[in-house]
RNA sequence: GAAUUUUCGA
């Protein structure tokens, strides 16, 4: 059982879904009942190929109907994360509903408030982001960063980089830290919005906070100036970036 | 003892 569900992780991590499957399949023929960690590591498999209906599916039609295995928490989380993969707000969110009813009802916890957030940043779902992080709130899961950067993702994908911005700020007000990523994703916010000074003005709060910039941060702020003319700035950056030993992206 | 979350990839 449990080099079971090793190997399907294994296959989950390499992106290999369909060896996942015929592992959990083999589990059977074997004798040995899939349990909920076999279940859990192949719903990661899938999420990882973005195979959200299969993941759905066998949530849905299988685990539980047939199998009697009741779906964990980090079963729907891996699910979660499938459909924020492929942005599938709508479906997340169906899903977040979903598991804190019946007879599997399951209380979510901040990973799934969380991939039900991230699934609004492909399509730039920022109002529905909102919600979720109020959603989680309300019943008592305080957002961390990671919920807020979910958020801020989803203003950059609905092309609105000063929402993006201001989002830093509920950072700090809500007791937290920006990391790394969060600044990352307000430059890039910049980059979509052709704002070069905003740009150098998101890294020099960065480096105030302490964190060094990345590969990502180089990128995106060379696009904020790429994309508003500053040509000067851009190579500056790059220099930069090269004595940083760092790679171009 | 094992499974789940944020930065666009060519």
């Amino acid at each position: 059982g449990y080099s079971y569900s090793s190997a399907i992780h294994a296959c989950a991590a390499a992106g290999r879904w369909e060896e996942a499957m015929s592992l959990l399949r083999e589990m059977k023929s074997v004798k040995l009942g899939p349990n909920v960690v076999a279940y859990g590591a192949a719903m990661a498999a899938l999420a990882n190929g973005k195979q959200w209906e299969l993941a759905l599916k066998l949530l849905d039609e299988k685990m539980y109907a047939v199998e009697g295995v009741k779906p964990s928490l980090m079963c729907f989380n891996a699910a979660l994360h499938g459909l924020a993969a492929v942005g599938e707000a709508k479906r997340a969110r169906e899903l977040l509903g979903a598991m804190q009813q019946g007879p599997r009802s399951t209380r979510p916890d901040i990973y799934s408030y969380n991939s039900a957030i991230a699934a609004c940043g492909p399509g730039g779902k920022a109002a529905e982001a909102r919600e979720l992080l109020e959603e989680m709130r309300l019943r008592g899961t305080a957002p961390d960063v990671f919920s807020f950067n979910g958020v801020m993702q989803a203003n950059v994908g609905d092309g609105n980089w000063a929402a993006a911005l201001e989002i830093l700020e509920d950072i700090r007000r809500a007791g937290l830290n920006p990391d790394t990523a969060s600044f990352n994703i307000a430059v890039h916010a910049c980059a979509v919005g052709g704002q070069w000074q905003a740009a150098m003005d998101v890294l020099e709060e960065m480096t105030e906070a302490g964190l060094s910039m990345d590969a990502f941060t180089y990128a995106h702020a060379i696009e904020a100036c790429c994309n508003s003319g500053n040509r000067v700035t851009a190579v500056a950056l790059v220099t930069e970036l090269r004595d940083k030993g760092l790679p171009l992206r």
